[in-house]
Parts: C-alpha cells; structure tokens; sequence
DNA sequence: TGATAATTTGACCGGTTGGTAAAACATTAC
DNA sequence: GTAATGTTTTACCAACCGGTCAAATTATCA
C-alpha cells in the first residue's frame, strides 16, 4: 500500500497520528498568517520540518489540509457559544461569554485570523459550516437572548447583532492585533491590554443592556 | 519617452489618468477579495479590460498598484475620526461617529476589506501609516473622550478600547459580510440589516456610556 | 501631412507553485 | 532474517506568476 489517507478505515499507525498533527500545526501556522491562496506547501513544508512530497503523502493536496485544518478547529471555535446557557442569569452568561471570547482571541489568535482570513475572502471553503451548524447554533441562542428580553432581564435588543458585536469586539484584538499594537504602542501592548479589554467590553455590554425602566431611581 | 512614471513632474496625459482611475479601481475589487499575496496582475487586468504588460506601463511593479491604491484610499477612510469634534455634544458626536462608521462598511466595503486584509496579515505594507498618521489621530481623539469622561458627561472608560469597539463593531459588517449573511439567513440579509445594526449599536453605545452616577435622575 | 511621442500588444523569461513518479529507506509482522 | 508494508526523498513536470522587450499601433501636434 502507499496511500495512508485510502487505508479502507484501518486504524492508523502512531507515525500518522504525529505527523499529521505536526502538518496540521504548521499549516495552521502558515493559513493563519497569509491566507488559503496566499500559503505555500513549501512554507507549510518547512515549519513543519518536513520535505513537500513527505506532506503530500499524508494530505493530498493543500486544500485538503485546509479542510482537515478547518474541520478541527470549528467545533471548538464554538464552544464558548455552545456554553451559553439559558437558565443562568443573564449578565453573568453575558459576562462570562464575553470573557471566554477574549481568552481565545489572546489563547488561540491563529485560530482566529484562520476564520477571519477565509470569512473575509467569502467564506469559498467554509460556506456551508456558517450557513449550517453555525447558523443552527446562533438561532438557537437568539431565542435564548429575546427570552431574557421579553422576560425585562436585559433590555430589548435585536439578539443577531448584540451576538456579531460580542463577536467582532473579542475577535479584533486576535485579527487586527498588528493594527491595536500599533496604536497603542509598544508600551501598552502587553498582555494587560487582553485585562482592559476586558474591563471595557464588560462595562460597554452590561450597562449597555441594562434594563432602564421607565421609572429611574 | 517610453516610461510615463518617469515623466519628470510634467502634466499627465488624459489617457494615464482615465488608465491609473482603471487599473486603481480594478485593483480594488481584486485586492479586497484576496490579498496582497493572493492577488495576481493577471487577474487585475482582466478586470480592468487591458492586457498585463500596459497595466505595467502604467504601474512597474504590483507592490506599486497595491501602494497607490493605499495611498489613495487610506486618507478617505479617517475621516469619518477626523470629524469627531471635541466641541460637540459627546453623546450626539458618538453616535453620528457610528453612523458614520457604518455608513462606510455599507457603502465601501471593498476599502475596508483592503485594509482588513493588510492588518490581518500583520500589516507588512501599512505598518508605517499605522504607527504615524493613524496613532497620532486616535492620541488626539483619545485626549477628546476622556476629556468627556472626566468633565462627567460620559461614563468613564478606556478610550482606546472605545474606538477600537466601535471600529470592529461597524466594520464587522464589511469585512465579515459573508458570515453575517450566513448566519441572518438570505431572508434578513436585504440592505435593512444595516438599519438593524445601526439601531443595535447606537443603543449599545449610548446606554453603554451613559453616566450612572450615585444619584441617577 | 508627416514626424514624434505615447500607448498597447504578443512573445518570451526565469523563478515559483501544486503536484507526481519511482526508487530508497525504515518499520513491522511473521 | 526476510518479506511485506509504511515512510521519505530525489528528481521532475506542467502551469502559473511577476516582469521584460521589442515591435506594432495609436494619439498629438507642427
């Protein structure tokens, strides 16, 4: 035999299993940073400390190590969504979802630009992953969100884009992180930025959300 | 002559600058959707309707196109933080800023995805503009809000991460277009979602700076 | 009009890219 | 040990890419 990925549901042997996880970290590395088109199996290649034809033998061509890439990294991408739970109290789920989005802009930034690169092209490889699952998972948490907002928990708001602005807010900081180190400068561009963001998203999104009955005090 | 960027500072012709408009606006579309990296001149060109070698005559090099047009494009796209005006009223200044801001995502989408894709690939061509002209505008509107914040007219709060928060927030919808398409569903994804979002963030941001002093009322 | 300069094109070049073929090498099973 | 299988490498290919060149074409203007 010589095609590993053709073994007919054999179990595959322990030098499969370390090696593809090596290409897989490489190819993340390098997706990451110049985008599906704009990487190279040679780059790959060479992170991953391995010749070309040694990277093809386990993936057959570079977009199927994108899609093996993709297909890892997605459900966990989701998962801070997924812990969104509806019977908690609703400032602390927002809170705490806020929370967890940060920690994987500033924990797992190349998983992020991975999305954000192939989002911001059109999404040509992931289409049906946003259109399906991911689609399944936000209505599912929309209704959780317009639940608490009939129910006077949070104030009334539209749930798609208080999500996409949860989103686009934590996300920045891992896929526009060259530009916030740049205005920020390099003093303040240590880890503690990742504290401060926290403290005003926080304030931004639980003030912003606060019920303001029609009778103050 | 043969080269007509040499032209010793002499008037250009009507055809180099209905051309460079061409190959300018070409590049833009093609730029935007892939990348510096993943864009090819070939591709340029056959958008512009001309032939590779006379989009050379006009531009030696792609990194020359890919400068021009950043040139040409990145003053535009500040001003929107240009107009925030520190004798205003703060709450109205925040406002018609992310109007503004969104304004932008929806009607020069490609401009923002040209950018996105330069920072989200660590910026290797805009790192300079980022660090001068954009740095020392955000510093001079920075000293704006919390000048704001501490007269008591708006709650206090890190002005970096606010204008970083409202960037991401509105921008979101150009540059992850695709993915907010996805998840809204064909149904909701008619030109009304801006209106949507507008409303969304206008609320997020108002109530979200609001001052809430020890007596309220 | 004709001379001159500006523009456009087709043919081409060297380097890179995604991918292949086949043989050399290593590992495992018996 | 050895045969079968699994892994790695060397050499290679065709297509593509950024860019050049010289010739052909078109616009300008005396």
């Amino acid at each position: 035999m010589v095609l590993p990925r053709a073994a007919k549901t054999q179990r595959r042997t322990r030098i499969q299993e370390e090696k593809e996880e090596q290409i897989l970290e490489a190819a993340l590395e390098v997706f990451a940073t110049h985008g599906f088109r704009g990487s190279t199996i040679d780059q790959i290649a060479e992170v991953a400390g391995m010749s070309k034809p040694n990277l093809l033998y386990y993936f057959r061509t570079k977009e199927a190590m994108h899609r093996a890439l993709i297909d890892r990294v997605l459900d966990s991408w989701l998962d801070p969504l997924r812990e969104f739970d509806a019977e908690g109290n609703p400032v602390a789920e927002i809170r705490s979802y806020i929370r967890r989005k940060l920690e994987m802009a500033r924990d797992f930034p190349r998983e992020s630009r991975l999305f954000a690169n192939e989002v911001l092209q059109s999404a040509p490889h992931i289409l049906d992953e946003l259109r399906g699952p991911l689609k399944t998972l936000v209505d599912e948490k929309v209704e959780v969100i317009r639940a608490w907002a009939k129910a006077g928990k949070i104030a009334k708001c539209d749930p798609y884009h208080l999500i996409f602005a949860i989103w686009s807010t934590t996300q920045h900081y891992a896929d526009f992180d060259a530009q916030v180190r740049a205005v920020l400068g390099e003093e303040h561009s240590g880890e503690g930025r990742f504290e401060d963001a926290a403290r005003f998203l926080e304030q931004l999104f639980i003030n912003g959300l606060a019920v303001h009955g029609p009778a103050s005090s």
